[in-house]
DNA sequence: AACTATTTATAAGA
DNA sequence: TTCTTATAAATAGTT
């Protein structure tokens, strides 16, 4: 706008552009200052340059909250102020919930039973005596399938030991192994009948701490102490 | 600027304000818009006149949503965005503990057992047996307290049947009431031992439907149907 | 809203 | 970046 008239379109020249964007930017700023105070109006500019540095210009009277807050209000459409809000309401909800949940849980656990009438308190035992009715089958299909399987693998590791002594008797008639066979089955042989009689014991202990389905789960890590250590939220 | 100087404060005729504001808003937003052309760059302008009214220059190349996002990217200290992100990090975590609430108390009703191993289902049983016991105690509590309850008034019933007798024994031998005594005495007498009779069947009933205390919680309406009801946020 | 005298903003150069 | 300055643009007051 001065020494030469110009045409409003992008300077090419990036030294140009940013000189420009520079001196524009303050004369922008004046501007709105100026309109601030003579017509008592609140003003904000937020800008980025196309380098992608940050100017902004707020009027006094406009602090930032507020002055979204009344944008959001006047404008109606809130640019997340529905989001924000429906993530207010979802919280609410899930920690009503929760408590519901963590108030339930308890009284299933023997607590907190001040607060129910001799109807609740009949319901409630029913359905938990149902529900220990069926943990106990639950365990007991547990205990069944895996007594199958450790008597499959017992027949499997029987199989394997004949087929083994039997292959061995061959090898004890063949006058090729003569020498050193019978050393070798007697070793061998001990070691079967040692693995043979320690079988049920190992069965038996094996019973408990080996549960290769589901590694994943660890609900009731310690006597239910896992339901009181959960970070109360509400 | 023109046709004289003008001191930049507030203008007090409020016709020339918004004039002013008028002018001066339509020069910003020109501006704006060859600063956004000339130098590539992204510019926001929201204000407010003084009489509250909402004027925007939104420049092309920034839709709002994602320049808000820009800005406070850039700012670092986002107006909301640590609370937005506080807030979903609660949600987050709301969310998952719910999840374990849930299938707790599913397990701890007798479904989804399948998860757990042999090891859990042993201490889920053990647990719920001792909550069972719980729960019994309680509610044998509950009965014998409501017993308790019962036969206090029963007596109390009792003595005041006992005086009112008493008084109209009084009263009979008293000759000012003689006329109507007689009749009088019987009816009542009648009308007690009724009483009397359907005093056990009535106290018998009334241990189920009546619970003056805790009239609030009714968390087992329904075979424990409520858990499934809740509204499934996960 | 249009006019215009004047002030202000600023492009180009330093 | 800042200063200078010729000149374009904005606008206060008026119509």
């Amino acid at each position: 706008m001065a020494r030469g008239k110009i045409q409003i379109k992008r300077i090419e020249n990036t030294t140009n552009r940013q000189v420009t964007y520079s001196k524009r930017r303050n004369g922008l700023f004046k501007k709105a200052n100026e309109l601030t105070v003579l017509c008592d109006a609140k003003v904000s500019i937020i800008m980025f340059s196309s380098t992608g540095k940050l100017h902004e210009y707020i009027s006094p009277s406009a602090m930032t909250k507020e002055f979204f807050d009344q944008y959001q209000k006047t404008v109606g459409i809130d640019l997340w102020s529905s989001h924000y809000e429906n993530m207010q309401e979802n919280l609410k909800k899930l920690r009503e919930l929760n408590r519901n949940l963590h108030r339930e849980i308890r009284q299933r656990m023997g607590d907190c039973l001040n607060d129910l009438n001799m109807e609740d308190l009949k319901l409630l035992e029913e359905e938990m005596e149902q529900a220990v009715k069926a943990v106990r089958e639950r365990k007991y299909k547990v205990i069944s399938s895996q007594i199958g399987t450790q008597r499959k693998k017992l027949n499997n590791e029987k199989e394997v030991h004949k087929r083994l002594l039997h292959d061995l008797d061959a090898r004890a008639e063949d006058p090729r192994y003569g020498l050193i066979d019978n050393v070798g089955a007697g070793e061998y042989d001990s070691v079967i009948n040692g693995f043979s009689n320690l079988g049920p014991r190992i069965f038996a202990l094996s019973l408990q701490p080996s549960h290769p389905p589901n590694p994943h789960t660890h609900t009731h890590s310690g006597t239910g102490s896992d339901v009181t250590t959960y970070p109360l939220l509400f």
